[in-house]
DNA sequence: TCGTTGCGGCTACAGACGTAATCGTAAATT
DNA sequence: AATTTACGATTACGTCTGTAGCCGCAACGA
C-alpha cells in the first residue's frame, strides 16, 4: 500500500497526544519546558520528550521556531481540530457514525454527570433555534 | 516465568476490533466464515483473519469451541462492554472525563443529525425521570 | 580562548500491529 | 491405505510506538 502522503492528517499517537496537550496549554515552549510539564506524570525522561517532539514535527503537527540557539515548539494544528477528528473517528468506528448511540452508551455506563445533562440540554436548546 | 496473564482488559487493536464486530454480529462461527464477512471489505486474506483471531484468543477477548475437528469462535466480551470502555477512554483522554464537551464538539463539527438530536432529547427526558 | 554544558539530531531497540506464507496433522476422498 | 485437503499453529517481517542513549556543535563561562 502506498504510504500516505505525510502532512497534517498523519496519525498522532497516544504519547504524542500527551505532548500536544502541553503545547496547546502553553506555547511556544522548549523541549525542556515540555518535559517539566509532563515527565513526572508520565515517568518520562527528556530524550523521550525530544523524540516525540521530533516525530510531531515530522508529521507537521508541530512547528519549531529558533529562539536564539534553542528551539521553541508550537502546535500547528488546533486542539479543536484534533479533538473533532478523533471524536468523529470513534463515532464512526463504534457507532456507525451516529452520535445518539454514543450518548446512550455514556448514559448507560454512568459516565454522565448531572452537570453534563444540564449542559447538554442547554446545547440542545441552542441548536434547536 | 509466566508472563502476567493478560486477562480481558488487554487492548484490542483496530484490525482486531473489525473481527470482533463480525463475531458480535454472528457467532459462533469459523475463521473461514469470518473471512467471508470481512476479507473483501478490508482486502484481507484468510491467514490475516486467522492471525487476528488467535491474537484475540490470547487476549481472552474471544473463545474457541471445537466443532468436530474445526473451531468455532465466539466473543468473550460483550460489545457494549467494549464500546463503553472505548468511549470512556476517549472522553477521558480528550475531554477530561466530561461528556458535555464531547457533545459540544460533535455539534460544532456538524456530526449531529436531526435524528440524533431528537433521540438524544428523548434519552435526556428519560434520564431526568 | 578553551573546556564545559546544553540542546537538537541521529541511532537503537523491544514490543505491538498489520499482513501473510508455511508447516504439520487430522479428516475427507478415492 | 494412500493421497489430497482443510485447518489450526508457527513463523515471518516490515512499520509504528514507547522509551531512551549517544554524538556533535554552538554558546557560555573561566
Amino acid at each position: 500500500m502506498a504510504k500516505r502522503s505525510n502532512g497534517p492528517g498523519e496519525r498522532i499517537s497516544e504519547a504524542e497526544h500527551a505532548v500536544m496537550e502541553v503545547l496547546w496549554d502553553r506555547s511556544p515552549i522548549s523541549a525542556a519546558e515540555v518535559c517539566e510539564a509532563i515527565c513526572a506524570d508520565r515517568d518520562w525522561s527528556i530524550p523521550t520528550v525530544k523524540t516525540l517532539l521530533s516525530r510531531l514535527v515530522q508529521k507537521e503537527a508541530v512547528g519549531t521556531e529558533p529562539q536564539g540557539r534553542k528551539f521553541l515548539y508550537r502546535p500547528l494544528i488546533a486542539r479543536s481540530e484534533y479533538v473533532g477528528v478523533e471524536s468523529r473517528r470513534l463515532v464512526n468506528r463504534l457507532f456507525g457514525g451516529r452520535a445518539a448511540p454514543l450518548f446512550a452508551q455514556l448514559a448507560e455506563s454512568e459516565a454522565l454527570t448531572d452537570d453534563d445533562l444540564t449542559e447538554i440540554e442547554a446545547l440542545l436548546r441552542e441548536m434547536r433555534k
